[in-house]
DNA sequence: AATGAATGAGGATTCATTCAT
DNA sequence: TATGAATGAATCCTCATTCAT
């Protein structure tokens, strides 16, 4: 209808239904959001749903698809520069810092005992959610292993055990999840300060000074 | 914490549906556990919950506090001594880091979406396990809140906002419940050597060199 | 069975539909058949059946009806003939036996707890669609009956009552409908023994030693 | 609590809902009953069924189990007496018309388009309970099998293929099914009546003259 | 003539909770 | 102290049907 629509025909309705599911399991969780409040929150009825994904498991694992889409777009700019490993960390950790706290019910999503959720479907299908999903967020953690890696390589970061410091570093940046939610009230740079001071401790972590 | 908690650590009947409660809502979730899960993992029916807690929530509620006491049992020595702010926190978080990596049923209850699952009971009980809950985590914090007050006041540290350093701090040493579970062949010292290494990064984070 | 159903037996895309939902209703029963069933079938969508059938209960009506088309048409040049009992029953029961056999998608529709089914449309149609089915049966069940009672009168037949015999009669010629399934790899003449068999059985049912 | 109860205190709850559900099985199929339906039948409502069956397949499994139990004990004592084929058959065959006459419940479960209904449950089960049910049938047919072979052996039966005569004989035998219903007007030897002419086409079909 | 989107009612299933024993 | 039976509300999902195009 619109010049939205006709840009994206064949994303709108999906997509809006993606947003609302987000949304619902940020605010109650996977297990504890009913598809009907999903199709409350669209001001719609399960059928627009199940017209779109075949189950909640999908629908899911759509929602965190999408996640992982967005975590890759947002450090792959910074992670192909030609910086060296500490800068490079930095411009990637900064991104996915920001990340973390602008698409908060995407990310939600992925957090959330992510293991657990996927019971519906059949045998094949969730085993190849799983499968994908954690490809997916494999491919992402080797993003950083990497800079890591070089930075240890090149003397930069001071590591011992380098799985340990990826998830450390991991955990540090996404940690916004659990405590920051935005506010209409606060000034207007309380996410870049946040990710600059996540970012400079995650570099201490790694033994850079700063 | 108080003499009749530190005297009478709770019954065995009681103890025995903690821990059961405790282990599935790790496996499954607060809200993908239910109560005949729970039952069936001590091998007994849902009288037997009920006989000690009167809802699903109050279960939930029990669980939450041992975690807390464990956690409080787990840091207070080493909050208690004379040490200065560095090797006072590295001994908290020493001390915390192994305690999340022994105690991981309890301590996933308490961690997962915490806020969202107290639905039963009336709106009175809510309240003041959602109080109590709070009261507790804060009472927590504040203990390494003070050892990083302290270390910023002599300059052994290095923090801007003290609020985002707790923060980092707290879920870095949290960590672990997402990536690590015990393997029965794995070395003894492991968790040791996580726990040491995750020390000198939280430390390092602060602008201790080590 | 009048001039209109011989002449025009249905445009091609009725046809289309027609088959398609006869052959899901031998497959899954009507109740276990969903409209999607039958599009899918057809590879359409069901505004193709709604184009031509108001409900799936008209549906059903519809292939009952054309059921019954085929039915009156396999037995009535035997009926029409000029034999005596004996014989004219053999050729009926063979061409019956023989064309259940062959139709066995809308023969099963027949059979599949007709009564029950009607359920979708207005009450006045339900009533008109169960009256002429009702009347349908009947009207082919006579043709049988007529012969019986021929040759019961012509001591031809051993018959104590009639109307047993006659539900004796048409179950045995009906029974291929639960046990029989054509293959690709079986002679030739098999239905052709079969129906022998069977109306050989009939007749000696019936006293008529062969 | 009281004296039947007391008897078999372990059945008569799930026989109250086995007895129910076959009745609603019969009136309206097994895919257009809902368990409220069977739940209401029984002045009950759901939580009662799957506090004894886990599912509706389950329900239906063992409806048809239980009529498969009811069968093989009509036909037992005649199948095990000394007669000869003739008159075992005509005994067997009796008891088997009269016991579907009197079991309508469970014996249209037996014949509800069998094959399909089975969605419910997991894939092993299924295939269990498929399983089972083809054995139990098979065995079924197996003892009428015997006694037409050994009629077939002696002369005493016409028989020219067994397959069909075994098909023919048991599908005369349960055709009541599909026209007869009790009546709370008709005389009281009427089952009686049916099932003798029903018996003598049976043995007139096997070339039996009486 | 046909499609895709959307709905709403109904149905299978789960589960916290109550109760008699 | 604990159990088994039963309930009813909630939840996932299906499906006949309508409608705009």
């Amino acid at each position: 209808m619109n010049a939205q629509t006709a840009l994206k025909p064949a994303k709108a309705a999906p997509k809006q239904v993606l947003d609302a599911a987000a949304s619902c399991f940020m605010e109650k969780g996977y297990a504890g959001t009913s598809l009907d409040d999903v199709a409350r929150h669209m001001g719609a009825t399960k059928g627009r749903i199940y017209h779109y994904f075949s189950s909640k498991s999908e629908l899911l694992h759509a929602v965190r698809k999408r996640a992982m889409e967005i975590n890759f777009a947002a450090i792959t700019p910074a992670f192909d520069s030609e910086e060296g490993p500490v800068e490079k960390l930095r411009a990637m950790a900064r991104a996915h810092a920001l990340n973390m706290m602008r698409e908060q019910a995407y990310q939600q999503a992925l957090f959330d005992r992510l293991n657990l959720h996927i019971t519906g479907g059949n045998r094949a299908d969730r085993d190849v959610w799983r499968e994908e999903f954690m490809s997916d967020r494999r491919a992402f953690e080797d993003m950083f292993r990497a800079v890591l890696a070089e930075g240890q390589a090149s003397g930069a970061f001071k590591i011992r055990t380098l799985s340990y410091a990826l998830h450390a570093v991991i955990t540090m940046l996404n940690s916004t999840i659990s405590w920051y939610r935005p506010r209409a009230d606060e000034p207007e740079n309380t996410q870049a300060q946040i990710a600059d001071e996540l970012v400079n401790m995650t570099l201490g972590a790694l033994g850079v000074n700063t």
